[in-house]
DNA sequence: TCCTGGCTTTGATATGTGTCAATATAGAGA
DNA sequence: TCTCTATATTGACACATATCAAAGCCAGGA
């Protein structure tokens, strides 16, 4: 599964309809964003200042099994949201905070039409 | 089902990490928003000029029955991104813009870190 | 070389969901 | 009232997915 393929020049969502292909796209990520578990993965790993996690600390932070965890996280680093690297015997997870950017400027609809 | 109680004031993603219950609140609008023809029909509406699209004009966009797209019309409109109003036999869909802003802060972490 | 700890993968299962056909409802007009 | 058109709801089904237990993999240390 390729690292995903978001919208070259992020239009949003008011410019013009969306193609198949398109949405197909960015509806992958958004539904790895559907999930309250990968929310809140996201949003420890994005909250934490050096930037970076180790998974024992995202396990730590749930009452779920580790697989389930590093199910969630595989789900995340598929779409584009997280990027791993291996350090002796951790593997560390980092944001790809330009996926975030994308879709963030896809939603940036102006309040008053 | 509640139109949906988002974060009272957006806190982006870094700020600190969810609680399970933001996460689960926000995460059934990313969900809504994780089917490629919900974002199909999204866009369509956003992208046209009056802000209103019946529900007829949806429907010929897309080689799905009626009935699969008023599901995805409520599920939409559930989550409060769409609100709908009935005028003589017609259905109208607008939406929700805060909804969007909303998620589009959440999202809208800085690139350089 | 063998263990041990950290993480991933596999297999199984229960639950969720996208879709359609059939049916129901609501409003307009005759 | 009856009919017709537009939309919504219901029921059924195939497929996806969140979760866990068990097994596998990888790197360090003894």
């Amino acid at each position: 599964m390729e690292p995903l393929e978001l919208l070259e020049c992020s239009p949003p969502l008011m410019r013009q309809p969306l193609d198949a292909e398109q949405a197909a796209g960015v509806a992958r990520v958004f539904k790895a964003l559907g999930d309250p578990v990968r929310l809140r993965i996201l949003s420890i790993v994005a909250s934490r200042a050096g930037g970076e996690v180790c998974v024992c600390d995202i396990t730590g932070a749930f009452e779920l099994s580790q697989p389930t965890i590093s199910h969630h996280l595989k789900v995340l680093k598929e779409v584009g949201l997280l990027t791993s690297q291996r350090r002796a015997s951790w593997v560390y997870y980092r944001l790809v905070p330009e996926t975030l950017g994308e879709l963030s400027a896809l939603l940036d609809v102006p309040v008053t039409v």
